[in-house]
RNA sequence: GCCCUUGUAGCUCAAUGGACAGAGCACCAGCCUUCUAAGCUGUUGGUUGCAGGUUCGAAUCCUGUCAAGGGCGCCA
């Protein structure tokens, strides 16, 4: 906020370092602890470590080194004091020019705050990835919602993205699907609820698989007639798999999600068994077949032990692996797009597999292999440690989910605003329970487990969605009652209040808080900032009134107001949460 | 056997190597004639699994150890 005074202290300290023969690259700004006021410190301990002329111990030498640099820098504009307190140089803002900085600044940028205009080559973000014909539970969640605000982080910071996703359109659960469909249910259509009753099915066929007597067997022989590309079945896998597509862009549409590239794995199978002929002839690929299949020994290439193992990367009867198709699909992306970087939104348990095709792409040539990342993130399970398996039937079906939750919000909102139009209620109640639910998987780190339980996941007081949500429609809802902000640029010199200094600074975080979200791929950052910058505008909600308050303070607690409104909207949308107006 | 992740308040989680480790939930006591109480205030709660090491400084980095979860030749 400060770059420019920043830069002339940074000179004068710089000076200073010389003078005395200091290492000036150890120096560096930090946040001083709140107590009213915010400024910046610098720790001055590392050059105090590596001074030569030192002879008191380092925390010491610290604190008198920052006395005499409090002594002997000139205090530059936009700082009101500075102090030397237990080996630090503090600094602290004058804190109406720095309101006028950050307040105006924000509402210059509008909902482009914290925002960077994209350029460069595109990033492209692989995510959601479900399975045709089978249903959507809270376990796929997590992967939607981190990779959806992924994205949005990306691009915020500055980035092209391509949102990809792939999808699991063939396979063995396909072809059960289908040969239950037509034995049991032919001619069927599926209702308004697609994804749901593709779901019901499937959880049919995979009983019947099961348990029933001879119907594996005939899914067998419904495998080999599609493997032998018979028209019919063809036909029938194209329509339904339509089907599941519609359903799952119901869902999309419902979570606020799009995509920019659809990848099938029907797509890349034929060219991933090419590549294993490639791979044999160029001898990285060991060919077993007809007992054993088709291997890369990456350990034994690379001279690792036991690092990357053994890749099977084709069956002994000639029929595809997931390991078969991901190397020609990190090759179409690449080639399609000339990718700066290819991210991988897939759980944790396949790290290794997502290394191992890495490493053969690379001992195939390819320059960018090493450009492909894994965010890896934890699964989400029931109490008791148990995972979601549709197999099991150990699952929250989304659906479920989003319509109780949906349910429990339309209930407060019919008590708060028993005014407005049914469609509105409804219309803020989805808002509520998908921020609800979208908030626990995303403010977790990456690599820790959600524990998936009812009560919290339809909690909507403290560290929540609904709770972040009703910090913004409290800043709108005192904006919409002065209709709009007073002509002229206020008098920042009424904030004073700590909760206005503190809220301010919160504020200014926004831009730094993206980019550095960005860099280390955790929406979790924002997330907990977004959390923080709520608290920070309800303190100021509780002890500052605004509309009662004397013109002066009042246009200035307006401005904050509306900043705050602004930045908060900003980042929930970043989240992947909706901002209502009213709630 | 090899490898990865996690271990912080009763529970769920925060904390760019930096100032006294913070929130929420739960519990208890308060606050709605005042901009929406999905809110706020206060009380209680800690040997950051354990032991060493590096550092001026460690929840954070390194080594060891214990515990939980996960991965490792024809699932995705």
């Amino acid at each position: 906020m400060f770059e420019q005074e920043k830069s002339l202290l940074e000179n004068q300290l710089l000076k200073f370092c010389q003078e005395r023969s200091l290492a000036a690259d150890k120096l560096e700004w930090r946040s001083i602890p709140f107590s009213g006021e915010w400024g910046i410190a610098a720790p001055l301990f590392p050059l105090a470590a590596a001074d030569p002329a030192r002879q008191l111990p380092v925390p010491l030498h610290a604190q008198a080194l920052a006395e005499a640099l409090r002594d002997s820098i000139q205090l530059p504009a936009g700082f009101s004091r500075m102090e030397a307190v237990r080996g630090y140089l503090n600094l602290y803002y004058e804190t109406s020019a720095y309101a006028r900085k950050v307040i105006g600044s924000v509402l210059a940028s509008g909902n482009e705050y914290g925002r960077q205009q994209p350029a460069g080559k595109p990033v492209m973000v692989e995510y959601s990835n479900p399975n045709t014909h089978k249903p959507l539970h809270v376990g796929h969640l997590r992967n939607v919602i981190l990779g959806g605000s992924t994205c949005n982080i990306l691009e915020a910071s500055g980035k092209r993205v391509i949102r990809a996703n792939y999808l699991g359109d063939i396979g063995l659960h396909v072809i059960k699907w289908l040969c239950n469909y037509e034995k049991y249910h032919a001619g069927e259509k599926p209702g308004q609820d697609k994804t749901r009753w593709m779901g019901d099915l499937f959880a049919e066929a995979d009983r019947r698989f099961a348990s029933q007597e001879g119907f594996e067997a005939e899914v067998r022989a419904y495998f080999a007639r599609w493997d032998a590309r018979d028209p019919h079945i063809l036909a029938l896998w194209k329509e339904t798999r339509e089907w599941s597509l519609d359903g799952f862009r119901q869902v999309y549409d419902l979570l606020g999600e799009h995509f920019d590239r659809i990848y099938f794995e029907s797509e890349v199978e034929e060219p991933g068994k090419a590549m294993v002929d490639q791979l044999i002839k160029s001898g990285l690929a060991e060919d077993g077949r007809p007992d054993l299949p088709v291997v890369v020994n990456l350990d034994q290439i690379v001279g690792t032990k036991e690092e990357y193992r053994v890749v099977i990367i084709l069956r002994s009867d000639g029929t595809s692996l997931y390991a078969t198709k991901d190397i020609p699909l990190a090759v179409l992306k690449f080639n399609e797009f000339g990718l700066e970087e290819s991210i991988y939104v897939v759980d944790v348990r396949q790290t290794l597999h997502i290394q191992q095709f890495r490493k053969i792409l690379a001992l195939m040539g390819y320059p960018w292999a090493n450009k492909i990342h894994h965010l890896a993130y934890e699964i989400v399970n029931l109490p008791g440690n148990v995972t979601m398996s549709s197999r099991e039937g150990t699952v929250v079906l989304l659906d479920d989910l989003i319509r109780e939750a949906t349910r429990r919000a339309l209930d407060v909102v019919r008590e708060k605003n028993p005014e407005l139009e049914p469609t509105r209620m409804h219309e803020i109640a989805e808002a509520v329970a998908l921020g609800a639910i979208k908030y626990p998987m995303l403010s977790r780190e990456n690599t820790k487990m959600v524990t998936f339980d009812w009560e919290s996941a339809l909690d909507f007081n403290g560290q929540s969605a609904p709770y972040i949500q009703y910090a913004h429609v409290r800043a709108n809802s005192i904006l919409r009652k002065v209709g709009g902000l007073p002509d002229g640029e206020p008098d920042y010199g009424k904030l004073t209040h700590a909760s206005e200094v503190n809220l301010v600074e919160c504020i200014s975080r926004l831009p730094e808080e993206i980019q550095r979200a960005a860099k280390e791929l955790k929406p979790n950052l924002l997330a907990n900032y977004a959390y923080e910058l709520a608290k920070s505008f309800n303190d100021f909600y509780n002890q500052c009134p605004v509309l009662g308050a004397e013109p002066d303070v009042r246009a200035a607690r307006l401005a904050l107001v509306a900043a705050a409104r602004l930045c908060l909207g900003n980042t929930l949308r970043l989240l992947g949460i909706r901002a209502p107006e009213v709630m």
